[in-house]
RNA sequence: GGGCAGAUACCCAAGUGGCCAAAGGGGGCAGACUGUAAAUCUGCUGGCAAUGCCUUCGGGGGUUCAAAUCCCUCUCUGCCCA
């Protein structure tokens, strides 16, 4: 018995950032080993945005460790905080999304987790079962529990009053309702980024005032995205997300600065530590080792064979330099063609490598652009499209064109 | 409720009658160099078959030959007083 807790906390322990407090997980461990009672492990989303992205995984990853570990994962789904919007580190008001987005983002969330956690064994439960019928009275008993100047001691908060930007009432309350959401689910443990350490002690809080036993708090870091220098979010444009193809995961993957990877491969990977020890190591190329990374991941949404077909379309694309295995078409109905001809700007667009014809423009002043591996810079050529010939625009965007002949006629 | 300040492009931010499609920075895109890495250097970054034209400086209305810039009004935000 005592084996198997210590068994457990060293599975647990691996990649938090702080497990508050370790002793009394270890209490909790014991207790629910020696009872046969798994214990309630908590982790609240909220379905703000409809995709969710490799950030989002890395305490989903935790959450299925505990399943594996035989305990009792609750899954909240915040749709009513996700009306709040949650401020943690965030230095503006959050959008208040409207009850059917929030429903409606609540089910495509659970279709992408499921590549994570084990649905069948997951307590699913949405806050606004105990929120939406509580009273304006019960509201006010909750919210004298905190203090502005708590609130005020946060960082983000701070940032916000200091810059004289506005904080929104409401937004004050959402520790608050994540706290009681610890309350309502008698959670032994609660998983978070550590943006989350807050909300999450206000949940030890609440359910010590509700005469409960506080739950165990473990925070992860916080996944660096593409940029290599802020968190992965979606507003900043630096996301992998799980719905992406497996061609884009595993060339955003590959395009990560070095420094990421021994995160990526910590939070992100099974790979046992001596291997990922090997990995970081002087002996491995350090694309070598980005290219197991980027493996790793892609199979696990996408599985082991579009992964391994992906790093190799990867080779030789972008060390071999070689086109694509397949590439999108863009057809070309015979009426775009004037004397079999079509102004490349055009072509471009109409390909949806150029978002309008003044970025075409902007990118074959550049010399961005090709066609079968001719560089074209003139903003004013017309060309004669060859069916099977290849577009190129910047080092990734391909397209093959395919003219269509006039009606009636067979294809070339 | 009263007073004051403010809202500019993806973000921050300059501009206070024509020289403004709007400085600068960030971000993004492209080129060079590479390992589609980082760093660095360079260019671009509203639209339009384009040395010009059209739309854009919180919304609406007005003054003017001409408005991001002046006036009125509305909306939103912050600060101070109560």
């Amino acid at each position: 018995m005592m084996l198997e807790t210590q068994r457990q906390l060293e599975a647990i322990r691996r990649g938090t950032v702080t497990v508050l407090r370790e002793e009394e997980l270890r209490q909790k461990l014991e207790k629910s080993l020696s009872a046969g009672k798994p214990l309630r492990v908590k982790l609240g989303v909220d379905p703000t945005a409809p995709d969710i992205h490799l950030g989002h995984t890395v305490v989903l990853e935790k959450l299925r460790l505990f399943q594996d570990l035989g305990h009792q994962a609750v899954l909240i789904i915040g749709d009513y905080t996700a009306m709040v919007g949650d401020p943690s580190g965030t230095s503006k008001t959050r959008p208040q999304l409207t009850r059917e987005k929030v429903l409606e983002n609540a089910q495509t969330y659970l279709e992408q987790v499921d590549r994570i956690l084990l649905l069948d064994r997951l307590e699913v439960v949405y806050n606004g079962e105990w929120f939406r019928s509580m009273t304006f009275e019960q509201v006010l008993r909750l919210a004298a529990r905190l203090t502005v100047s708590r609130m005020l001691e946060r960082d983000d908060f701070r940032k916000r009053y200091e810059s004289e930007s506005p904080i929104g009432l409401h937004e004050l309350l959402y520790p608050l309702m994540q706290g009681y959401d610890s309350v309502r689910v008698r959670s032994d443990v609660e998983l978070g980024g550590t943006d989350q350490t807050f909300n999450l002690l206000v949940g030890r809080e609440m359910q010590k005032a509700e005469g409960m036993e506080p739950q165990v708090c473990i925070t992860y870091p916080l996944l660096i995205g593409l940029d290599g220098v802020h968190k992965m979010s979606k507003s900043l444009g630096n996301t992998v997300g799980v719905r992406e193809s497996a061609r884009e995961m595993f060339g955003k993957l590959m395009s990560l600065a070095d420094s990421m990877m021994r995160m990526y491969l910590e939070l992100l990977t099974s790979l046992p530590e001596s291997e990922v020890q090997a990995l970081l190591s002087e002996g491995t190329h350090p694309r070598e080792a980005k290219e197991r990374l980027a493996r790793e991941i892609v199979a696990r949404y996408h599985g082991r064979a579009a992964s391994e077909a992906e790093a190799e379309e990867f080779r030789r694309v972008f060390s071999r330099k070689e086109l694509p295995q397949e590439m999108p078409e863009v057809v070309l109905e015979p009426g775009s063609l004037q004397d079999g001809r079509i102004w490349l700007v055009k072509l471009m667009h109409l390909a949806g490598h150029a978002a309008s014809h003044s970025e075409a423009r902007r990118l074959i002043e550049q010399g961005a652009v090709s066609v079968d591996g001719v560089a074209l810079r003139d903003p004013q050529a017309l060309i004669a499209p060859r069916t099977g010939a290849v577009l190129q625009v910047g080092k990734r965007r391909f397209a093959r064109i395919r003219s269509v002949p006039l009606s009636g006629g067979t294809s070339p």
